[in-house]
DNA sequence: CAGGATCCTTTACGATACTG
DNA sequence: CAGTATCGTAAAGGATCCTG
């Protein structure tokens, strides 16, 4: 129970330890998972719409964590030919299996609402 | 398909907004998630054991992150009366309801290095 | 061993302009 | 509208030393 067997323990338990640090760092910073999970109830959304939706984001923030995730291929970019140009952002398939991890996410976030108020709406 | 009916999204969909807000505040930061999953694994772990296998993580932070999952209540704290004294680190069993997020996380991250390396052992 | 204290450097983040 | 530039603060990160 103490110690043995670490030297075994590197090829077999690090795996989930070295996933979890891969995803950690495409979801890097305090906006991503908000951006996204925003971008997947809204669809389609612009610059301006996430930066009203994304509670308390600035617009620096805001770009660059949309070109981040831009160029990780999690979301994509279309300029529209309107006056004044139109930008809409919009998650990629690939984003999109991310979904699992952000419903988690707001699943227990709803879960501790519930678990703090109660069931009584509040 | 344009923006009718805001003022109804309000009361409806920004719930899963606001889930996500307030789980992404527990577990702000750039460790508490990589702790929480070597806590998982490892079961009891000490603050040396946690320091070694949380890859890159320094003392200052470790210990500030502890204290603050000990306060949300996600770990528990207990020292033990040897010379010199250990303390041990466990999830508690309101922290283990965080497992289902760090599972997709993980599952997410193996996925994500199959999709780069493909199935080959690399 | 389990940390806190200190000092210093480097990112991350935020607020407010400003531009095509 | 969709950003970039600039500036300033706060938090992260690293190193070293110290204590019960």
């Amino acid at each position: 129970m103490r110690k043995k067997q670490i030297v075994n323990n590197t090829a077999c338990c690090k795996t989930r330890i070295i996933a979890i640090k891969d995803t950690m760092e495409i979801l890097s910073g305090k906006w991503k998972i908000h951006i996204l999970g925003t971008l997947m109830e809204g669809g389609k959304m612009r610059f301006m719409d996430l930066l009203r939706e994304v509670d308390g984001i600035a617009a620096k923030m805001l770009s660059k964590e949309l070109q981040d995730m831009e160029m990780n291929h999690l979301i994509s970019r279309t300029v529209l030919d309107t006056k004044p140009i139109t930008v809409e952002y919009e998650i990629t398939e690939y984003g999109q299996t991310l979904e699992p991890i952000i419903d988690e996410i707001a699943n227990w976030g709803i879960a501790y609402r519930k678990s703090i108020y109660g069931d009584r709406k509040n």
